[in-house]
DNA sequence: GTGGAATACGAAAACAGTTTTCAAAATCGA
DNA sequence: TCGATTTTGAAAACTGTTTTCGTATTCCAC
Protein backbone atom coordinates (compact mmCIF):
# COMPACT_ATOMS: atom_id res chain seq x y z
CA UNK A 1 0.00 0.00 0.00
CA UNK A 2 1.41 3.06 -0.81
CA UNK A 3 0.94 5.28 2.18
CA UNK A 4 2.62 8.54 0.42
CA UNK A 5 1.39 9.70 -2.55
CA UNK A 6 4.02 9.89 -5.71
CA UNK A 7 6.12 13.16 -4.84
CA UNK A 8 6.65 13.85 -8.57
CA UNK A 9 4.83 16.52 -10.06
CA UNK A 10 3.30 15.89 -13.40
CA UNK A 11 3.04 18.61 -15.02
CA UNK A 12 0.33 17.39 -17.65
CA UNK A 13 -1.77 16.64 -14.43
CA UNK A 14 -1.18 20.24 -13.48
CA UNK A 15 -1.59 22.02 -17.04
CA UNK A 16 -5.54 19.98 -17.09
CA UNK A 17 -5.79 21.30 -13.85
CA UNK A 18 -4.98 25.04 -14.99
CA UNK A 19 -7.69 24.59 -17.61
CA UNK A 20 -10.24 22.82 -15.66
CA UNK A 21 -9.93 26.13 -13.18
CA UNK A 22 -10.37 28.57 -16.30
CA UNK A 23 -13.15 26.55 -17.48
CA UNK A 24 -14.97 26.78 -13.80
CA UNK A 25 -13.81 30.72 -14.00
CA UNK A 26 -15.46 31.16 -17.50
CA UNK A 27 -18.63 29.61 -16.64
CA UNK A 28 -19.28 31.31 -13.36
CA UNK A 29 -18.39 34.39 -15.27
CA UNK A 30 -15.62 35.67 -13.38
CA UNK A 31 -12.33 37.09 -14.87
CA UNK A 32 -9.05 35.74 -15.59
CA UNK A 33 -6.70 37.30 -13.23
CA UNK A 34 -2.58 37.43 -13.22
CA UNK A 35 -2.97 36.88 -9.39
CA UNK A 36 -5.23 34.14 -9.72
CA UNK A 37 -2.92 32.23 -12.16
CA UNK A 38 -0.21 32.74 -9.75
CA UNK A 39 -1.85 31.24 -6.54
CA UNK A 40 -3.26 28.07 -8.48
CA UNK A 41 0.15 27.39 -10.67
CA UNK A 42 1.68 27.36 -7.09
CA UNK A 43 -0.77 25.52 -5.61
CA UNK A 44 -0.73 22.69 -7.80
CA UNK A 45 3.04 22.81 -7.93
CA UNK A 46 3.30 22.09 -3.88
CA UNK A 47 2.88 19.07 -2.01
CA UNK A 48 0.52 17.50 0.55
CA UNK A 49 -1.75 19.56 3.12
CA UNK A 50 -0.63 23.35 2.18
CA UNK A 51 -1.98 25.87 4.79
CA UNK A 52 -2.45 29.54 3.73
CA UNK A 53 0.22 30.63 5.02
CA UNK A 54 2.69 27.94 3.33
CA UNK A 55 0.81 28.80 0.29
CA UNK A 56 1.28 32.77 0.45
CA UNK A 57 4.62 32.33 1.04
CA UNK A 58 5.14 30.17 -2.27
CA UNK A 59 2.83 32.72 -3.89
CA UNK A 60 4.74 35.80 -2.74
CA UNK A 61 8.03 34.49 -4.40
CA UNK A 62 6.62 34.73 -7.36
CA UNK A 63 4.81 38.21 -6.83
CA UNK A 64 5.41 39.75 -3.88
CA UNK A 65 2.31 42.15 -3.54
CA UNK A 66 -0.58 39.35 -3.59
CA UNK A 67 -1.66 39.43 -0.04
CA UNK A 68 -3.68 37.29 2.29
CA UNK A 69 -7.09 38.10 1.03
CA UNK A 70 -7.02 36.89 -2.72
CA UNK A 71 -5.09 34.01 -1.67
CA UNK A 72 -7.90 33.02 0.34
CA UNK A 73 -10.53 34.11 -1.70
CA UNK A 74 -8.69 31.78 -4.32
CA UNK A 75 -8.86 28.85 -2.57
CA UNK A 76 -12.10 29.16 -1.56
CA UNK A 77 -13.16 29.21 -5.55
CA UNK A 78 -10.83 26.57 -5.78
CA UNK A 79 -13.10 24.07 -3.55
CA UNK A 80 -16.11 25.64 -5.01
CA UNK A 81 -14.45 23.94 -8.31
CA UNK A 82 -14.54 20.66 -6.42
CA UNK A 83 -10.50 20.99 -7.85
CA UNK A 84 -9.42 21.09 -4.33
CA UNK A 85 -10.16 19.58 -0.84
CA UNK A 86 -10.17 21.59 2.73
CA UNK A 87 -9.66 19.72 5.78
CA UNK A 88 -9.31 20.24 8.98
CA UNK A 89 -6.34 18.67 11.75
CA UNK A 90 -7.34 20.28 14.48
CA UNK A 91 -4.37 22.80 14.72
CA UNK A 92 -7.17 25.26 14.15
CA UNK A 93 -6.00 26.18 10.89
CA UNK A 94 -7.02 24.82 7.37
CA UNK A 95 -5.12 22.92 5.00
CA UNK A 96 -6.05 22.95 1.37
CA UNK A 97 -5.16 19.66 -0.92
CA UNK A 98 -5.51 19.22 -4.23
CA UNK A 99 -7.28 16.02 -5.54
CA UNK A 100 -4.39 13.33 -6.80
CA UNK A 101 -4.84 10.37 -8.56
CA UNK A 102 -6.32 8.71 -5.50
CA UNK A 103 -9.85 9.29 -5.15
CA UNK A 104 -10.94 9.70 -1.59
CA UNK A 105 -8.05 8.82 1.18
CA UNK A 106 -7.57 8.95 4.99
CA UNK A 107 -4.71 10.47 7.20
CA UNK A 108 -2.65 8.97 9.70
CA UNK A 109 -0.55 11.99 11.38
CA UNK A 110 2.25 11.46 13.32
CA UNK A 111 2.77 13.60 16.34
CA UNK A 112 6.28 13.26 16.51
CA UNK A 113 7.12 14.62 13.08
CA UNK A 114 4.53 16.36 11.99
CA UNK A 115 3.79 13.95 8.55
CA UNK A 116 0.48 13.78 7.57
CA UNK A 117 0.47 9.94 5.63
CA UNK A 118 -2.32 9.13 3.54
CA UNK A 119 -3.83 5.61 2.86
CA UNK A 120 -7.06 3.85 1.64
CA UNK A 121 -8.34 0.56 2.42
CA UNK A 122 -11.85 -0.62 0.66
CA UNK A 123 -12.38 -3.01 3.51
CA UNK A 124 -12.80 -0.01 5.50
CA UNK A 125 -15.23 2.03 3.57
CA UNK A 126 -17.09 -0.85 2.78
CA UNK A 127 -17.55 -1.99 6.82
CA UNK A 128 -18.25 2.27 7.03
CA UNK A 129 -21.54 1.79 5.04
CA UNK A 130 -22.29 -1.11 6.38
CA UNK A 131 -23.04 0.18 9.98
CA UNK A 132 -24.22 3.54 8.24
CA UNK A 133 -26.69 1.33 6.88
CA UNK A 134 -27.41 -0.49 10.34
CA UNK A 135 -28.56 3.14 11.62
CA UNK A 136 -30.53 4.58 9.23
CA UNK A 137 -27.71 6.95 8.38
CA UNK A 138 -26.55 8.19 4.63
CA UNK A 139 -22.83 8.94 4.42
CA UNK A 140 -22.46 11.80 2.24
CA UNK A 141 -18.68 11.80 3.14
CA UNK A 142 -16.48 11.00 5.68
CA UNK A 143 -13.30 11.81 7.51
CA UNK A 144 -10.68 8.77 9.39
CA UNK A 145 -8.06 10.49 10.80
CA UNK A 146 -5.42 7.87 13.12
CA UNK A 147 -3.25 10.39 15.57
CA UNK A 148 0.37 8.31 16.85
CA UNK A 149 3.56 8.04 15.89
CA UNK A 150 6.38 6.51 13.06
CA UNK A 151 7.73 3.37 14.22
CA UNK A 152 10.78 4.70 11.84
CA UNK A 153 11.81 6.67 15.15
CA UNK A 154 15.62 7.60 12.31
CA UNK A 155 13.32 9.00 9.68
CA UNK A 156 11.00 10.05 12.02
CA UNK A 157 13.67 12.76 13.81
CA UNK A 158 15.28 13.51 10.28
CA UNK A 159 11.88 14.42 9.03
CA UNK A 160 11.29 16.55 12.18
CA UNK A 161 14.47 18.35 12.22
CA UNK A 162 13.67 19.50 8.30
CA UNK A 163 10.66 20.97 9.25
CA UNK A 164 12.06 22.71 12.09
CA UNK A 165 15.32 23.73 9.83
CA UNK A 166 12.73 24.86 7.09
CA UNK A 167 10.56 26.90 9.55
CA UNK A 168 13.56 28.49 10.34
CA UNK A 169 14.98 29.61 6.86
CA UNK B 1 -26.40 -1.06 18.37
CA UNK B 2 -26.87 1.65 20.97
CA UNK B 3 -26.45 5.07 18.60
CA UNK B 4 -27.53 7.30 20.93
CA UNK B 5 -25.87 7.01 24.45
CA UNK B 6 -28.71 6.66 27.36
CA UNK B 7 -30.59 9.88 27.98
CA UNK B 8 -30.88 9.73 31.98
CA UNK B 9 -28.41 11.13 33.71
CA UNK B 10 -26.43 8.37 36.96
CA UNK B 11 -26.84 10.65 39.52
CA UNK B 12 -23.61 8.48 40.79
CA UNK B 13 -21.70 8.95 38.43
CA UNK B 14 -21.56 12.19 38.30
CA UNK B 15 -20.83 12.16 42.01
CA UNK B 16 -18.05 10.53 41.25
CA UNK B 17 -16.75 12.51 38.44
CA UNK B 18 -17.35 15.53 40.66
CA UNK B 19 -14.84 13.83 43.02
CA UNK B 20 -12.57 12.54 40.42
CA UNK B 21 -11.85 16.32 39.73
CA UNK B 22 -11.79 17.49 43.33
CA UNK B 23 -8.86 14.91 44.11
CA UNK B 24 -7.27 16.25 39.95
CA UNK B 25 -7.56 19.54 41.61
CA UNK B 26 -5.75 19.07 45.06
CA UNK B 27 -3.26 16.88 43.24
CA UNK B 28 -2.37 19.94 41.20
CA UNK B 29 -2.01 22.29 44.22
CA UNK B 30 -5.36 24.48 42.59
CA UNK B 31 -8.47 25.92 44.67
CA UNK B 32 -11.25 24.46 45.35
CA UNK B 33 -14.41 27.42 44.25
CA UNK B 34 -17.35 27.89 43.91
CA UNK B 35 -17.22 28.49 40.01
CA UNK B 36 -15.24 25.51 39.07
CA UNK B 37 -17.79 23.78 41.04
CA UNK B 38 -20.82 24.96 39.46
CA UNK B 39 -19.35 24.74 36.02
CA UNK B 40 -18.24 20.85 36.11
CA UNK B 41 -21.72 20.11 38.37
CA UNK B 42 -23.79 21.92 35.46
CA UNK B 43 -21.13 20.29 32.26
CA UNK B 44 -21.54 16.74 33.96
CA UNK B 45 -25.40 16.82 33.94
CA UNK B 46 -25.33 17.77 30.19
CA UNK B 47 -25.76 15.47 27.67
CA UNK B 48 -23.46 15.15 24.36
CA UNK B 49 -21.51 17.52 22.83
CA UNK B 50 -21.51 20.81 24.18
CA UNK B 51 -19.93 24.06 23.06
CA UNK B 52 -18.95 26.40 25.54
CA UNK B 53 -21.74 28.68 24.39
CA UNK B 54 -24.14 26.06 25.64
CA UNK B 55 -22.36 25.68 28.69
CA UNK B 56 -22.04 28.84 29.97
CA UNK B 57 -26.05 29.20 28.96
CA UNK B 58 -26.79 26.62 31.90
CA UNK B 59 -24.18 27.97 33.96
CA UNK B 60 -25.27 30.91 34.30
CA UNK B 61 -28.50 30.15 35.42
CA UNK B 62 -27.36 28.75 38.45
CA UNK B 63 -24.98 31.59 38.53
CA UNK B 64 -25.16 34.55 36.20
CA UNK B 65 -21.88 36.34 37.12
CA UNK B 66 -19.73 32.94 35.94
CA UNK B 67 -18.12 34.54 32.65
CA UNK B 68 -16.98 32.85 29.21
CA UNK B 69 -12.79 33.09 30.52
CA UNK B 70 -13.60 30.70 33.67
CA UNK B 71 -15.93 28.50 31.57
CA UNK B 72 -13.07 28.11 29.19
CA UNK B 73 -10.06 27.47 32.14
CA UNK B 74 -12.44 24.89 33.91
CA UNK B 75 -12.84 22.95 30.77
CA UNK B 76 -9.05 23.29 29.88
CA UNK B 77 -8.55 21.63 33.51
CA UNK B 78 -11.49 19.42 32.55
CA UNK B 79 -9.48 18.01 29.62
CA UNK B 80 -6.04 17.47 31.43
CA UNK B 81 -7.67 16.19 34.18
CA UNK B 82 -8.84 13.46 31.48
CA UNK B 83 -12.25 13.47 32.50
CA UNK B 84 -13.22 15.46 29.51
CA UNK B 85 -12.41 15.21 25.76
CA UNK B 86 -12.49 18.22 23.19
CA UNK B 87 -13.74 17.39 19.95
CA UNK B 88 -14.14 19.34 17.02
CA UNK B 89 -16.28 18.80 13.73
CA UNK B 90 -15.32 21.65 11.75
CA UNK B 91 -18.18 23.80 12.35
CA UNK B 92 -15.17 26.55 13.77
CA UNK B 93 -16.22 25.72 17.58
CA UNK B 94 -14.99 23.07 20.42
CA UNK B 95 -17.65 20.92 21.71
CA UNK B 96 -16.62 18.75 24.88
CA UNK B 97 -17.84 15.31 25.57
CA UNK B 98 -17.79 13.99 29.29
CA UNK B 99 -16.05 10.24 29.02
CA UNK B 100 -19.54 7.95 29.27
CA UNK B 101 -19.24 4.76 30.07
CA UNK B 102 -18.99 3.35 26.57
CA UNK B 103 -14.57 4.00 26.80
CA UNK B 104 -14.71 4.95 22.83
CA UNK B 105 -16.77 5.65 20.04
CA UNK B 106 -17.09 7.18 16.90
CA UNK B 107 -19.67 10.02 15.64
CA UNK B 108 -22.10 10.33 12.78
CA UNK B 109 -23.18 13.68 12.14
CA UNK B 110 -26.51 14.76 10.13
CA UNK B 111 -26.14 17.34 8.02
CA UNK B 112 -29.84 17.99 8.05
CA UNK B 113 -30.48 18.23 11.77
CA UNK B 114 -27.64 18.71 13.58
CA UNK B 115 -27.93 15.72 15.55
CA UNK B 116 -24.79 13.69 16.33
CA UNK B 117 -24.90 10.13 16.73
CA UNK B 118 -22.44 7.51 18.50
CA UNK B 119 -21.27 4.57 17.13
CA UNK B 120 -18.78 1.71 18.23
CA UNK B 121 -17.24 -1.34 16.44
CA UNK B 122 -14.94 -3.31 17.28
CA UNK B 123 -14.25 -4.60 13.84
CA UNK B 124 -13.89 -1.09 12.84
CA UNK B 125 -11.06 -0.70 15.85
CA UNK B 126 -9.24 -3.44 14.44
CA UNK B 127 -9.39 -2.70 10.63
CA UNK B 128 -8.08 0.26 11.68
CA UNK B 129 -4.71 -1.43 14.31
CA UNK B 130 -4.19 -3.60 11.08
CA UNK B 131 -3.73 -0.89 8.82
CA UNK B 132 -1.56 0.91 11.38
CA UNK B 133 0.76 -2.11 11.50
CA UNK B 134 1.10 -2.79 7.76
CA UNK B 135 2.49 0.92 7.46
CA UNK B 136 4.63 0.99 10.56
CA UNK B 137 2.52 3.00 12.44
CA UNK B 138 1.39 3.62 16.11
CA UNK B 139 -2.29 4.56 17.21
CA UNK B 140 -2.24 6.99 19.84
CA UNK B 141 -5.95 7.65 19.47
CA UNK B 142 -7.94 8.37 16.17
CA UNK B 143 -11.01 9.93 14.67
CA UNK B 144 -14.17 9.02 12.61
CA UNK B 145 -16.46 11.41 11.46
CA UNK B 146 -19.81 10.44 8.67
CA UNK B 147 -21.26 13.29 7.09
CA UNK B 148 -24.51 12.39 6.19
CA UNK B 149 -28.43 12.46 6.40
CA UNK B 150 -30.66 9.92 8.72
CA UNK B 151 -33.23 8.57 6.59
CA UNK B 152 -35.81 8.71 8.57
CA UNK B 153 -36.94 12.42 7.22
CA UNK B 154 -39.71 12.77 10.03
CA UNK B 155 -37.93 12.38 12.69
CA UNK B 156 -35.17 14.61 10.99
CA UNK B 157 -37.65 17.17 10.26
CA UNK B 158 -39.02 17.08 13.76
CA UNK B 159 -34.82 17.40 15.60
CA UNK B 160 -34.45 20.42 12.92
CA UNK B 161 -37.78 22.35 14.35
CA UNK B 162 -36.46 21.94 18.04
CA UNK B 163 -33.37 22.89 17.52
CA UNK B 164 -34.41 25.99 15.62
CA UNK B 165 -37.23 26.88 18.71
CA UNK B 166 -34.30 26.19 21.33
CA UNK B 167 -32.11 28.80 19.91
CA UNK B 168 -35.24 31.78 19.62
CA UNK B 169 -35.98 30.56 23.18
C1' DG C 1 -8.37 49.01 -30.38
C1' DT C 2 -11.52 51.90 -26.81
C1' DG C 3 -15.22 52.65 -23.38
C1' DG C 4 -17.41 51.26 -19.66
C1' DA C 5 -19.91 47.98 -16.71
C1' DA C 6 -18.57 44.30 -13.98
C1' DT C 7 -15.25 42.03 -11.36
C1' DA C 8 -10.96 41.68 -8.69
C1' DC C 9 -7.35 43.56 -5.99
C1' DG C 10 -4.82 44.85 -1.60
C1' DA C 11 -4.70 47.03 2.80
C1' DA C 12 -6.97 47.49 6.57
C1' DA C 13 -10.92 46.79 9.41
C1' DA C 14 -14.13 43.50 11.09
C1' DC C 15 -15.25 39.13 12.91
C1' DA C 16 -15.63 34.75 15.82
C1' DG C 17 -13.78 31.87 18.93
C1' DT C 18 -10.39 31.58 22.28
C1' DT C 19 -6.68 33.17 25.44
C1' DT C 20 -4.47 36.46 28.28
C1' DT C 21 -4.08 40.50 31.30
C1' DC C 22 -4.83 42.85 35.47
C1' DA C 23 -6.71 44.48 39.62
C1' DA C 24 -9.78 42.93 43.01
C1' DA C 25 -11.63 38.90 45.52
C1' DA C 26 -11.53 34.25 47.34
C1' DT C 27 -9.13 30.16 49.16
C1' DC C 28 -6.72 27.61 52.57
C1' DG C 29 -2.52 26.17 55.28
C1' DA C 30 0.00 27.98 59.17
C1' DT D 1 -7.09 35.27 61.33
C1' DC D 2 -3.18 36.28 58.41
C1' DG D 3 -1.07 36.27 54.25
C1' DA D 4 0.86 34.01 50.28
C1' DT D 5 -1.14 32.06 46.39
C1' DT D 6 -4.69 31.23 43.28
C1' DT D 7 -8.95 32.59 40.98
C1' DT D 8 -12.21 35.60 39.10
C1' DG D 9 -14.58 38.72 35.67
C1' DA D 10 -14.30 42.39 32.41
C1' DA D 11 -11.92 43.84 28.96
C1' DA D 12 -8.14 43.65 25.89
C1' DA D 13 -5.37 40.79 22.99
C1' DC D 14 -4.70 37.16 19.72
C1' DT D 15 -5.38 33.95 15.77
C1' DG D 16 -7.18 32.54 11.64
C1' DT D 17 -10.49 34.01 8.45
C1' DT D 18 -13.81 37.14 6.10
C1' DT D 19 -15.47 41.52 4.65
C1' DT D 20 -15.15 46.35 3.33
C1' DC D 21 -13.90 49.95 0.39
C1' DG D 22 -11.62 52.67 -2.87
C1' DT D 23 -8.71 51.73 -6.79
C1' DA D 24 -7.23 48.88 -10.59
C1' DT D 25 -8.05 45.36 -13.98
C1' DT D 26 -10.63 42.52 -17.13
C1' DC D 27 -13.13 41.83 -21.21
C1' DC D 28 -17.38 42.31 -24.00
C1' DA D 29 -19.68 45.47 -27.19
C1' DC D 30 -18.75 48.55 -30.24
Amino acid sequence: MPVKPNKQIDESLVKEKEAAFAEFIQRKGLKTTRQRNTIIATFFRMHGHVSVEELLNEVKKANPRIGYATVYRTLHLLVESGLVEERRFGDGLARYEGHSDVEHHDHMICLECGEIFEFYNPRLEALQEKLAEENDFQIYRHRLELYGACKDKEACAQRKRRKADQAVG
